[in-house]
RNA sequence: GCUCCGGUGGUGUAGCCCGGUUAAGCAUGACGGCCUUUCGAGCCGUUGAUCGCGGGUUCAAAUCCCGCCCGGAGCACCA
C-alpha cells in the first residue's frame, strides 16, 4: 500500500471508529465539560429517562468531566414527589454504571431560588402579577401584559415578599420572567417562574410545608444549569421551547447559556408505556410493581435479565438524534443475547412434558455434560439413568414430532421412538449428526420449573436438579429453548424470569 | 389553529453544515450455508432504501433553494 493510500485508509477506518461511538460533543475540550442529569422522583426510570442518563454520563466521561445528579422536586401538587424514588433512581442508576460526582435536591435549594428572585426583580427582568391564568393567557396573546409588568423593582419586591409570607393565597400571584411579547411562539412570552402552593394542602415528601412559594421547571433548571456551572445539557426534544424561554433569564443576568442538544423520543415497539400509564396500571392492579416484566422500566429489564451494557450500547449507538425512534424490541435482545450468551450455564428443562420409558440401555448411564459448550473450563453438569429407573421426560413435540423415527437424546444416546417408549439403538455420534438432538430430564433429578414469561403468563415444567449450583441472578439457558433469569432455586423448584431466546 | 423540530432498506443509525471515486456505509432482523452432542453463540453469504413527494439551481444533489405531504414536540401557576 503506497503512504497515500494506507493514510486514506487509516482516516476512513477512524471515521469508521467514531460511527461506532458519540460524535464529538460541541465546543467540548477534555476537562471542562460538565454534564447533569435531572430526573422528577416522581417515579422510576424506563428506557426513554435512561437515554438522558447514559448520554450525560456517557459524554462527561468522554471528555473527562463532571456528572451531577439533580432531583427536580419542586412540584408538591400535580407531580408530588415520593421519597422512595430517590432511592430507586439512584439504584437504577447504579445498576446502569454510572456515578456521580455530586447530588443536589432541588427542593433544598429554595432560598437560593428566592435569592435570585429578588436579584431578577430588582434587575427588572421579571416581574409579579395577579392577573389569573386566563385574563394573562388572553391578554398574552393580543401581545399585551398585565399592568403590573412596568411597576418599578420597589414594588414588586412588595408583592415578593407577600407571596413569601402568605399575604396571597395559592393562585394570587405569580412570578414571571420578562421575555419578547411579541415572540412568534405565545408560549415563550413571558413564562412563569414561581407560584404559590398551599403548604398545608399539598406538603412536600422532603421538606413538607416549609415553603408555599415554588419555583417552575424553568426557573429551577435554569438557575441551577447556571450555578452549577453545566456546560452541556442533553434533554429531550420536548424541552426546546424551555431553552428559548431560559435564554431570556440568562441574557438578563448576562449569563452564557450552555450548549444544549435535544434528542427524539426513544421508545421499544412493545410496551411503550408513559409513566403515568405505569403508575395508573400497577394501581389498577393490571401490572404486578416497577418490575413487571411486560413494562420497559429498567427494574424489569433488569429483572429479566437484560445486561445493562445492552441499554447503554443501545442508547449509545443511537447517538442525539432529533428525530423519535422506535426500536424493535428484537434489537436489544439482540445485543444483550450476545452478552449473556457467554455468561449463561446450559440445563435442560422441559415444558411440555411427557414421560417415557427408555428401552435396552446398556445398564446403569450417567452422561456429563458441559456447563457452556464454548468453555469446557467451567466444568460438567451429570445426568443419570438408571435400568431401576429408566424414566425421563421429554418435550411432548419432541415426541410427536419423532415418533416412529430416530432421534438422539443429547449426550445420551440414539433412541428410536415408539409408543411411550425409547429403544436405544446405539451411542454412535457419527450416527447422531444427521438426527435431531433433543434435550431431556431424568425423572431422578427433575425438580419443578416456572418461568414468568414476557407478556405475564407462567410457565410451568420440570428442570434438571444440577441447575440447584446456580445463583439467584444468574442467567442461565435452557438449551434449545430460551435464556432466563433466575429469580428463586431451591429443591422446592426454580423460579426464572424469560429473557430472551 | 399557532410555534418549533424531523422524514435514509423491517428496525435503529452514518453521510447532509464544506453538493461529485459509497448512486448509499454500519448494526440488528429475515433467509441460506459452515461449525457445534442446543432451534444459542461464532464464521461466511444472500436479501433489502432510486435517500417522504413534486419542482428548481448545477456539468453533477440524499446533500443547496421553493412548494406540498406525513410524523413528533410545545402552546400548564408540569417536569
Amino acid at each position: 500500500m503506497s503512504p497515500d493510500a494506507l493514510k486514506a485508509y487509516e482516516v476512513k477506518e477512524e471515521k469508521r471508529k467514531e460511527q461506532l461511538g458519540l460524535p464529538p460533543l460541541p465546543d467540548a475540550t477534555t476537562g471542562s465539560v460538565v454534564t447533569r442529569f435531572a430526573p422528577n422522583p416522581n417515579s422510576v426510570l424506563h428506557l426513554g429517562s435512561a437515554r438522558a442518563a447514559v448520554l450525560s454520563y456517557e459524554y462527561a466521561k468522554m471528555y473527562s468531566g463532571k456528572f451531577i445528579l439533580r432531583f427536580e422536586d419542586t412540584d408538591p401538587r400535580l407531580k408530588r414527589s415520593d421519597v422512595k424514588f430517590y432511592e430507586m433512581i439512584k439504584e437504577d442508576l447504579r445498576w446502569l454504571g454510572i456515578h456521580w460526582d455530586e447530588e443536589y435536591l432541588q427542593s433544598e435549594r429554595l432560598e437560593i431560588y428566592y435569592e435570585y428572585a429578588r436579584k431578577a426583580l430588582e434587575a427588572g427582568i421579571a416581574y409579579i402579577t395577579e392577573c389569573d391564568r386566563e385574563t394573562f393567557r388572553k391578554r398574552v396573546l393580543e401581545g399585551v401584559a398585565c399592568p403590573e409588568r412596568s411597576e418599578p423593582p420597589e414594588k414588586q419586591l412588595g408583592r415578593w415578599e407577600s407571596m413569601l409570607s402568605g399575604k396571597y393565597k395559592e393562585g394570587e400571584a405569580v412570578l414571571r420572567v420578562k421575555t419578547d411579547l411579541s415572540h412568534p411562539n405565545p408560549a415563550v412570552r413571558d413564562w412563569p417562574a414561581f407560584r404559590i402552593i398551599d403548604p398545608e394542602k399539598h406538603a412536600h415528601p422532603i421538606v413538607g410545608k416549609r415553603y408555599r412559594v415554588w419555583p417552575l421547571y424553568n426557573w429551577a433548571a435554569a438557575i441551577d444549569d447556571h450555578l452549577l456551572g453545566i456546560t452541556h445539557i442533553l434533554r429531550g426534544q420536548e424541552h426546546f421551547v424551555n431553552m428559548i424561554r431560559q435564554k431570556y433569564l440568562y441574557d438578563g443576568f448576562g449569563w452564557r447559556y450552555p450548549v444544549a442538544i435535544h434528542y427524539g423520543r426513544l421508545l421499544l415497539m412493545e410496551g411503550a408505556l408513559s409513566k403515568s400509564e405505569i403508575e395508573k396500571g400497577i394501581k389498577e392492579g393490571r401490572f404486578t410493581g416497577y418490575d413487571d416484566p411486560r413494562l420497559m422500566t429498567l427494574t424489569a429489564l433488569r429483572r429479566r435479565g437484560i445486561r445493562p451494557e445492552a441499554i447503554t450500547s443501545l442508547i449509545i449507538s443511537m447517538g442525539i438524534n432529533t428525530n423519535d425512534a422506535v426500536v424493535d424490541t428484537k434489537n436489544l435482545l439482540a445485543i444483550n443475547r450476545k452478552l449473556i450468551d457467554p455468561i449463561s450455564n446450559r440445563y435442560f428443562a422441559v415444558f411440555r412434558p411427557r414421560m417415557v420409558r427408555l428401552e435396552g440401555i446398556p445398564g446403569d448411564m450417567s452422561v456429563s455434560l458441559p456447563r457452556h459448550p464454548s468453555f469446557k473450563e467451567r466444568g460438567t453438569r451429570k445426568l443419570e439413568v438408571s435400568s431401576k429407573n429408566p424414566f425421563v421426560y421429554i418435550e411432548e413435540d419432541d415426541f410427536g414430532k419423532n415418533i416412529g423415527r430416530e432421534a438422539r437424546l443429547i449426550g445420551l444416546g440414539n433412541f428410536i421412538f415408539a409408543d411411550g417408549i425409547l429403544m436405544f439403538t446405539d451411542n454412535d455420534l457419527t450416527r447422531a449428526k444427521g438426527l435431531p438432538h433433543i434435550h431431556w430430564v431424568p425423572e431422578g433429578q427433575a425438580i419443578k420449573a416456572s418461568i414468568l414469561m414476557d407478556d405475564g403468563s407462567t410457565k410451568d415444567g420440570i428442570c434438571e436438579a444440577n441447575i440447584l449450583e446456580e445463583r439467584p441472578d444468574s442467567v442461565v439457558q435452557f438449551e434449545r429453548l430460551f435464556f432466563a433469569r433466575l429469580e428463586r432455586v431451591s429443591e422446592e423448584g426454580v423460579f426464572a424470569v424469560y429473557t430472551s431466546d
